[in-house]
DNA sequence: GCTCAATGTGCCACTGTGTGGCATTTGCTC
DNA sequence: GAGCAAATGCCACACAGTGGCACATTGAGC
């Protein structure tokens, strides 16, 4: 893990690392609103956490913080549309070949491997409020909805009824790993989960009263 | 089809219609309201429309309102919550013996059958909504991850990792199902989806690149 | 080093959603 | 018809999110 930083994944671009003074500054803000609000969140709650919390604690105006996120969720979901984004490009520099679930399956290894240390702290923290806040947890089943069309887009044609089957199946099968993973989050279990949830799928199938 | 009639559907009870009056007015508001939300919102577009304009429409105070409905999103969402209660109830009937892919979709087709043709009109109207607002689409999905926990606990052990990934297999199945059905939305037409979707599913988990 | 344009930011006012309190009406019971 | 409980309406409020406009900071040209 760690392949990438922090600084590259907050400003979700594949390019290096912003050149100009401005451009680091504004990520700073991107930064500290996304980390001081996991916190936040963490501690009073997401439903009970006001967003002037989150604004006075980094001193920073409601209007800049629209700008930059576009909801009170998107901002607690940084972590989540961190993983896709990084699963997206993983995905783009991966050869598709063999069965499509292990190329998913695989794919999602290898993102995982790139995460880095900070980004294992902050992920578990959002699950748990996803957990608890129903308004967090329409968002993020949304985005995964959303990277779900993109993935379609990549693995072949999207109007594909088995494709985009399959897709789903995926997706759902990750969600059940983390539910796995959730009580513990040993950085170094998350791959364990995945690969066990992954065989599984077959099986489930054929699961009997 | 049409075993239930809508008063029942939407008193989301399995019991008799209510006989005081004052309960009928009430489910008559409640109706209105459902209906009312489906039209303007069909019109307008969710988000453009206000909830003052059903409001006005149904001639109906705002505080009444919410303790009929906990938000705009949910008396949008009426005809697929009524489904999906009796999906349960449905469930709670049949005899579980079998491949538990066979006792979903059996249930599910049973379920289709039971819906009345008042709700095959509202049903693809809703549809039409969720795909066009992100917000509804949000609470779409949170609402269907409800349901497969109360699923689960219907079909076995909810904490079984197979259980849960086959129920979410299901629920994706039926969405893609939904999918393919929504450009005609012809009712007598999504029985077939239903059980290709279904059929399909072994096959998608074998697709190559 | 200074000016100028561009971009980011702060402040203010506004819309819209959802909630709590309280008086009023409406339907039910005796 | 009187009394009671439930439903409703109205008012004020908290919070999320948006648009407009002025101000400050940065980067570039001279």
């Amino acid at each position: 893990m760690a392949a990438a930083c922090t600084a590259r994944l907050l400003s979700m671009t594949t390019s290096g690392e912003p050149a100009t003074l401005r451009e680091r500054k504004k990520l700073r803000t991107r930064q500290a609103l996304a980390e001081t609000a996991i916190s936040l969140f963490g501690e009073r709650g997401f439903d009970a956490t006001p967003l002037d919390a989150l604004l006075d604690t980094v001193e920073v105006s409601r209007r800049t913080f629209f700008r930059n996120y576009r909801s009170k969720e998107d901002v607690a979901l940084t972590a989540a549309k961190q993983l896709w984004s990084v699963f997206l490009t993983t995905l783009d520099e991966t050869a598709k070949s063999g069965p499509l679930v292990d190329v998913f399956r695989d794919a999602l290894l290898a993102t995982l491997d790139r995460m880095d240390d900070d980004w294992y702290q902050r992920f578990p923290a959002t699950l748990r409020l996803v957990e608890q806040s129903p308004s967090l947890n329409g968002h993020s089943l949304r985005h995964c909805a959303e990277i779900q069309e993109e993935v379609a887009h990549r693995l072949g044609d999207p109007r594909d009824l088995e494709l985009r089957m399959l897709i789903e199946f995926c997706v759902a099968t990750w969600r059940c790993a983390l539910d796995e993973w959730l009580p513990d989050c040993a950085p170094g279990d998350l791959p364990g989960h995945v690969r066990r949830a992954f065989s599984a799928m077959k099986d489930s199938l054929l699961l009997r009263a």
